[in-house]
Order: structure tokens, then sequence, then C-alpha cells
DNA sequence: CTTACTGTACCGTCTGGACGGTAATGTCAA
DNA sequence: TTGACATTACCGTCCAGACGGTACAGTAAG
């Protein structure tokens, strides 16, 4: 009955996502996790010997999780193989429909401190390129790009402000954009 | 000699952006912001009675600046009148052209407590809704207001991936939607 | 014997904020 | 004009509590 290794990081990183959430990133501490996932603070810092290591880890899990949810989409998990531009949008639209924000930790990285966000930064501009390469119209990739961006920054931060029927606007908007630079007889 | 009222207020809610630009928005605290604003922390305290207050002040601070720029560029500060969305675009524009995010503060508020930032929610939806009144394509609008809050978001985390070519074909594409949503012959 | 913890005790640091003081600036009656 | 009192605007100190982190003894499973 003693310990999973994995299965016990697994559970303190969802809740530091879920505390974060829910007691405001800055006021995430360690003993909070520790009680939240079940588990000693000599536990939590068995498995992340420092409050930044946890963070670091929350920020690499969301980032992997989100990249390995693209893959999937892109190949064709269920339905064909997609454009990687419509499977990110597909995704981030998925994403921003979720009810708990699965970045929350991410925030909560950001309220210790900024440099924590650089993975997602470079992780972002890769994504931004990759993507450029396979678009015939880089200005509105740029507009999709950023609108994604808009909607999400709106879930992630509590501030979203769009009623359904804008949400569901733009969201076919971009599906719009994404099926045409998919498309070549779309133009 | 003694104090101004006014300008001690101002001196703190200044030093308190600066200092969470640069420390992190979680490291804030109360005896750093009273040492770079130059006063004690018993005055500090005496403009602000608690922290919660003093974040509060700046996020009303940094809104009411917006507002009251927004107003001006609107009204034709330099030049004659110009839409509402026109001028919106323009001061989100020249904000994220500015080195110094001026609302790092509002990021400091959000880590302390998300609720702080109702009052941004608040005033972002009532902006959104009065610019919907004056213009004809709803649809771009959305997608102007996205691109905005995309392009915002980056800046005020540090997350700016854009290079110089791709922030300018953006905000190209937006003054050029601001310009036909104004201008009746340009559909 | 090792791995993966639990549990407790503890330390040094930092933080918000309460508090008592005080100099300068009004206010106002005599 | 002056003295008495009130208010404003701040200073400097102090403190209880929370926090990150360490140390270490114990334990249950494989």
């Amino acid at each position: 009955m003693s310990g999973n290794r994995a299965s016990s990081r697994e559970k303190i990183l969802a809740a530091a996502a879920e505390l974060a959430d829910c007691v405001g990133p800055g006021n995430l501490s360690l003993d909070a996790v520790a009680q939240r996932a079940g588990v000693s603070k000599g536990g939590l810092l068995y498995n992340f010997p420092s409050k930044a290591k946890l963070m670091q880890a929350l920020v690499e899990d969301y980032i992997s999780k989100f990249d390995t949810d693209l893959a999937a989409k892109s190949a064709g998990q269920h339905g064909g193989p997609v454009s990687r531009l419509a499977a990110y949008i597909e995704l981030s639209a998925e994403e921003c429909a979720q009810v708990h924000p699965s970045a929350s930790g991410v925030v909560a990285a950001l309220a210790e401190d900024p440099d924590f966000l650089k993975p997602i930064r470079n992780y972002k501009r890769r994504l931004l390129d990759s993507l450029k390469a396979e678009s015939k119209d880089p200005a509105k990739l740029i507009v999709a790009f950023l609108m994604i961006e808009g909607l999400r920054s709106m879930k992630l931060f509590d501030m979203d402000i769009l009623h359904e029927d804008e949400r569901s606007m733009a969201l076919s908007y971009l599906l719009a954009e994404a099926a045409a630079s998919q498309d070549p007889e779309a133009n």
C-alpha cells in the first residue's frame, strides 16, 4: 500500500493547481499543498526538494500535457488527421471551455517568479514558428494566434467577459480560418 | 513643508507598480513599497490602511488612467476626433509599445487575490458594450478586441514572443479595421 | 537493505499591521 | 494677535503569526 512515486507526484501537482485556483496564486503554501494532496509535508519535499522545483514542475507538466494533446489531435485521434493550426485552435477552444482552468498552477508560478514562465514563452514561440511554416497566410495566422491568446488569457485570469454568442462567433471565425488554411480550394 | 497627501499617494502607487515589475508580483511587501516611495511604513499605512486597499487603489488607478486617456484620444487631443474603437486600438498599441508595462501593479493585485481584478472585468465589459453599440460589424469587433487582449496579456505577463514584423502586421490589421468601421465608404 | 514515504519538532526570516508618538498645519474664540 | 486645541500627515518600533526549509526518527512494503 505504500507509495507509488509517480502517483504521489501527480497528486501533488494536481493539488497545487487546484489550490492555486481557489486560494489565490500568491497564497500557495507548501503545507496547504501537502494537506490537499494527502501527503505529509516531508513527503512533498521528498518529491519536490523546494518550492521552486514544484513550480517548475507545474509549468513543465502543463506544457508537456498541452503538447501531447496537440500531437494527438493533430495526428487525428478522432477523425482523420487535421492541420496543426486546426488542432491548436480546437484544443485551445476546449481548454477555454473547461470550468476548471487547467493552468491555474501556471498563474501560481507567475506569482512566485515571472521567470518560471520562460519555458512557456519558448514553447509558444516554437509553436508559432512551426505553424507559420505550414501557413500560406502569415497575417491571418497572427490574427488567429492573438485571438486565441486573448481568449486564453481571459479564461486564465478570470476575466472572461464574453457572452456565449460572442465566444461562438470568435470560435467559428477561427475554425473557418483554420479550414481555409488547410484546404487549398477554399481560398 | 509637511506632506501633501495627494503626492504621497501617487508616489506610493508608482513605487508599488515599479516594484511589482522588478521583484515579481508575489514578492511585493509593504516595507519595500514604503522604502521605494520614500515614506515610512507608518506613512504608507496612513495613506492605505491595509495592503488590500493598496492593491485596490492600484487597480482603480490603472482603470481611471486608461479611461481618461481613452476619452482624451477619442475626443481628438491631437488630430480631429476619432472613433472610440480607433482610439482604443491606438491607446492599447501605445501601451504595448511601452518598455515598462504600466499595469504591472495590476499583476501584483492578481497575485494577492484574483477578486481584485473584478473592477477591470467590469470596465472591459462596459467598454466592449459601448464599442459594440458603435460598430456595424460585431464579428470584426470581437476579433479586434480579442487580438488586443492577446497583445496586452503577452506584454503584461512578459510573454511577448512576437517579432517586430509580426506585431506591426497585427497593428496594421487592427487599424485598418478601425478605419473601416469608422468610415462608411471604406466598406 | 532500499524505497517511499509519515510525523514531529524546530529554526530563521519575513510580513502585515497595530500602536504610540510628533511636527506641521489649520481653526477659532478671546 | 495670540494662545488653545484639533487635525493631518507622517515616523519608528514592535510583534504575533505564517512561511520555506531542515533534521530526524519511525515504518510499511518489496
